[in-house]
DNA sequence: ACAAATCGGTTGTTTTTACAACAAAAAGGA
DNA sequence: TCCTTTTTGTTGTAAAAACAACCGATTTGT
């Protein structure tokens, strides 16, 4: 687990606390380790969660599929990022979309209640992780208020243009790379692929960006 | 500001606090009192946001008009949610919809960093408000997640049953009463308000529930 | 290197939604 | 109460999206 401190420190949840400190923490958070195949589920849907679940290395996808086999893709989580904010009130434990690495990944696992309960040992920095934690979950709401602009974008191409401009603000570059392939970003967006793309193409020709790939430009 | 303190008391933010201290907590937390007329503007796009803004009387929307008028609501608050936890990261302050009163409203604003830096007097309760806002946050991160799951469902009238299903639950009751008149409720789930009747009226003719008004019965 | 699987684009057809216009019913105000 | 405004449902038409099927290019695994 240690090998990853370094990736820990990087993360927003552990902002201005050092290699030191993480590692003392690590134990004090009940933090385990866990790895998975691409493919594999990390979490699925109605299970209960108690745990904060950080990426340290790979890529997850937070998604649900349908009975008919619809996917909807409701968000990607890079490393250094985390999963399972939503679940931290004792009651609302019950998971509403499945978490699945789309590359080999791992996570460490961090007991919620022993995060939001300052330790009687009182390790040092564990109310600046708490305050971290605010801006997290903060930071998240507004994400799903992003996705949420985008979702409710009425044509396609609405939506692809309020996904990628915000993508290029993001970034802070009119040149950026985007997480998804065409069919997860039509999962994302909950559109059609072939009709996505046929409109990728069409605003192509219109000279409103360019595209490679994965590697978009707005013009 | 004290004749609200009864419903302070009954918020989220403030379970478990008793009235004495929601008192003393007012001007610790740097409460302000504010009222709004039916039709105005609370908050709008682009402000910067420094409280925590709390609903003791009235009905907000969250909502956002683009450039042609198409209006898309985001959420409602009622009298004891809040609005504004999306914003607690210094540099997220940038808001990202409008507030308005559908009614007269009358909000208590809260200073963020006043919340979260535990305060040198150390009222007694204010550890358990930071604790209470984790759960508020979570919660509507967890509300946002479901606003998602309707919104991508790809019919009319899959939004409607998974919205309409979702209400019939957290009311937990198969009647409900939804807090959206049917242009509102269009404006919420991105669709065209004329299909929306008539899928309504389809759903009821094919006998899978009862309205009226903005009661509705699943069967 | 080869076969298989995945990915991205294209096209034609069907289904659904948006849009516009209107009428009946209900609500609100003078 | 009566008039005005708002709300809801209805219909027809135009536009857009979903769907299905296909192909070539690229990637992956052996």
């Amino acid at each position: 687990m240690n090998k990853y401190i370094g990736v820990l420190k990087r993360t927003q949840m552990f902002a201005g606390v050092i290699d030191d400190e993480i590692s003392s923490m690590l134990s004090c958070l009940g933090a385990r380790i866990k790895s998975y195949k691409k493919g594999e589920y990390v979490l699925r849907q109605g299970e209960h969660l108690r745990d904060i679940v950080v990426l340290v290395d790979g890529n997850l996808h937070i998604q649900k599929d349908d009975y008919w086999g619809n996917r909807s893709i409701l968000g990607q989580i890079a490393v250094g990022e985390l999963f399972g904010e939503a679940y931290m009130a004792p009651e609302s434990s019950a998971l509403l979309n499945d978490v699945v690495a789309v590359e080999d990944s791992t996570v460490i696992l961090f007991d919620v209640r022993r995060i939001i309960t300052t330790c009687p040992s009182a390790c040092r920095f564990h109310a600046m992780v708490v305050q971290n934690m605010f801006f997290v979950i903060s930071e998240k709401n507004k994400r799903l208020v992003q996705k949420l602009g985008h979702m409710s974008k009425r044509s396609t191409r609405e939506k692809l243009i309020s996904y990628l401009s915000e993508e290029a603000k993001k970034q802070n570059n009119a040149s950026f790379t985007i997480p998804f392939n065409r069919q997860q970003l039509a999962d994302f967006l909950s559109v059609d692929r072939s009709a996505m793309s046929n409109e990728l193409c069409k605003m192509r020709d219109d000279g409103h960006l360019e595209f490679d790939k994965n590697q978009f430009k707005l013009l």
